[in-house]
DNA sequence: CATTTTTTGATTTACGTACATCAAAAACTC
DNA sequence: GAGTTTTTGATGTACGTAAATCAAAAAATG
């Protein structure tokens, strides 16, 4: 049976009050009787009961997600995730908020972050933009003892506790290896729809593709990179002119989150046969890969990530290990026939039970 | 803040021990003083704190986890799994215990069952078996109220709670549409390496990828199922052989456990470039993967079902709601670009923080 | 209406921990 | 050794729920 408080008292010879100071920092114990009380502890090999100490504690973790404003469906799919996840989050003494601030937005990022630091919450989750303030600001949290999740785009040396996305070069290189490997020994270049150059993820995910694109058998042609700005319109043209001048094309690769554009561009383009690799499963990529349009769809789980960012901070706020399995995020390659049946769908594959 | 027993009483205008007495179905109520306090309950939204009756009762979960003896090393991973997370899951109050029984052997599974019955374990997960026994013995355990969960290898209409696992038609789909895809218009037919085909799951994946094969615009033969018995000796010869025999061979496609013969047979076959796909990520298929003998692997995360069964059990148990995108187990495709990095290194892409 | 039975309420104890209070004991200082 | 300060212990209350006990009240019965 677990030990509890009383047996550290007896084993030290203390009272329940000496052993309470000491598990809680509280002055007024003597370094003798504070060692007895330790070594107490680690004899029994006592772990706190979290939930009794919230429960006599009436703690509620307060945390906060500062995800990126905008129509980006990754995003927006990433806010639904943690608002329904913060829908019974009370039942878990948890408390999510969602606030969002102009994309790639460093000083209002920075903002949110010192404004959640003041209202003393007891984690902070954001979607990292690299930016001196921002580093700052996660600087900041961490001196104030508050835990530091960067989600989906992290942030070097920001002293953040936990990264909680994916390897952009290895998911490059992933959709690099795949259209290689689609491709096989049929000829044509492959065009690149990024957003933004300027984006620190997207740079690393077109660093690995051209990575795996150039170790394939057959040599080929990497257009220049069509940048669509995340817009849906612009990305929209930039594909038609594409396909509209290179009668050769072969594949196209998106990196970004155009692909509301990309997927309309392709529609319209009738009897080109391409293959094309796209990011994140949304309602359009997931159409187009079930309707051919698209070859392979790289993704990383929206729900799972927002469940994690959540057991990380509140284990980081508990002083708790963080299990590195659980909390890694894979990249998940979709074709057509892996595709997991639509959200809301709530069957299990098999399902004959309650 | 969370309505308690206390505003139920008030609210219904009775007693505390009229609330408990309602509450936990005890008796001693008159049905108008039960449909009050209902009400009251409905009113205030009041959801039990699970936390605080736990401690209240010292409540303990004692889950056990019955899975299939032998060298299958999936099997193992997963038999790790469970004992790992059961080191210490008595912080969670939750208390795992392993029974393994002889592979496919449906009434050492249902004698393990009852005496897990017997035992009035919290809840139940197995790897089931297609057998009448194994059917009669999950009703026996749903009959006493204990919760069930299926884990990798479901049981239809065996009113288990739950399955953990992946759908196997759609791996083996998956397997089909990848090799059609890899070998492009490359000729030559593909060979097949089960366990055993009087396993369903082994079935499944068969008819999904025969399926699948026979869609691609190429058409090729699908040579007779060599029956390798998940043995490593007996697969590494019939694959053996068949590369001795068939020339052109294109593809093989490992749908079962023997993995370990097949990537031995395939390492002496020096020069043979074929087209490879296995199911689960074990150290086998891991450096096959990286070393190119194999193209790809479809995955079940064995520590996600452990977790996942564990959470289902657990949920069940305490007659709460189970997140259903949480608890559904994605069939993963992994090449050697998403390849998560070996279990025991901890670091996350990226890290650069504690 | 009297008697019997059932229901209800008040209360206590328990779980493990947090936290506060104050008197008594121990340690420290001169 | 006396006076002062610090440490320690005993105790109580709190969190939300479980569960038991027994007297009082309400309901049912004849």
């Amino acid at each position: 049976m677990r030990p509890t408080v009383h047996d550290i008292a007896e084993r030290a010879g203390v009272s329940l009050a000496t052993v309470d100071r000491v598990l809680n920092d509280r002055p007024g114990v003597r370094g003798v009787t504070r060692a007895k009380v330790e070594a107490a502890i680690v004899d029994l090999g006592y772990v706190r009961d979290v939930a009794a100490a919230n429960l006599a504690k009436s703690r509620v973790y307060p945390l906060v997600f500062i995800l990126p404003e905008g129509d980006n469906p990754f995003m927006r799919g990433l806010e639904d995730e943690v608002r329904r996840a913060g829908a019974h989050s009370l039942v878990e003494r948890t408390q999510l908020s969602v606030v969002t601030v102009p994309a790639f937005d460093g000083s209002a990022l920075a903002r949110e972050i010192d404004s959640a630091i003041e209202r003393a919450v007891a984690g902070i989750a954001a979607v990292a933009v690299d930016a001196p303030e921002v580093l700052a600001a996660i600087g900041r949290a961490r001196e104030a003892g508050i835990p530091f999740v960067t989600l989906v785009s992290d942030l070097a040396n920001s002293g953040r506790d936990h990264f909680i996305g994916v390897d952009n070069i290895a998911a490059g290189r992933t959709a690099g290896s795949l259209m290689g490997r689609f491709l096989g020994q049929r000829p044509g270049p492959v065009a690149v729809l990024a957003g933004s150059m300027r984006v620190r993820d997207h740079g690393e995910r077109l660093e690995g593709f051209l990575a795996a694109m150039s170790a394939m058998p057959v040599s080929r042609a990497i257009l220049p990179v069509l940048e669509g700005q995340d817009d849906p319109e612009l990305s929209f043209r930039l594909i038609a002119e594409c396909l509209a001048e290179v009668r050769d094309l072969a594949g196209i690769y998106s990196l970004g989150a155009g692909n509301r554009g990309l997927v309309r561009a392709l529609a319209a383009g009738t009897g080109r046969n391409l293959c094309v690799i796209a990011h994140e499963v949304t309602d359009e990529t997931r159409a187009a890969l079930e309707g051919g349009l698209v070859d392979a769809v790289l993704n990383q789980d929206a729900g799972h990530e927002v469940r994690s960012a959540i057991r990380v901070l509140r284990a980081k706020a508990d002083g708790l290990p963080v299990i590195a399995a659980q909390e890694r995020i894979r990249l998940e390659i979709f074709i057509k026939d892996n595709l997991p049946s639509e959200p809301g769908m709530d069957d299990t594959p098999g399902s004959a039970g309650n």
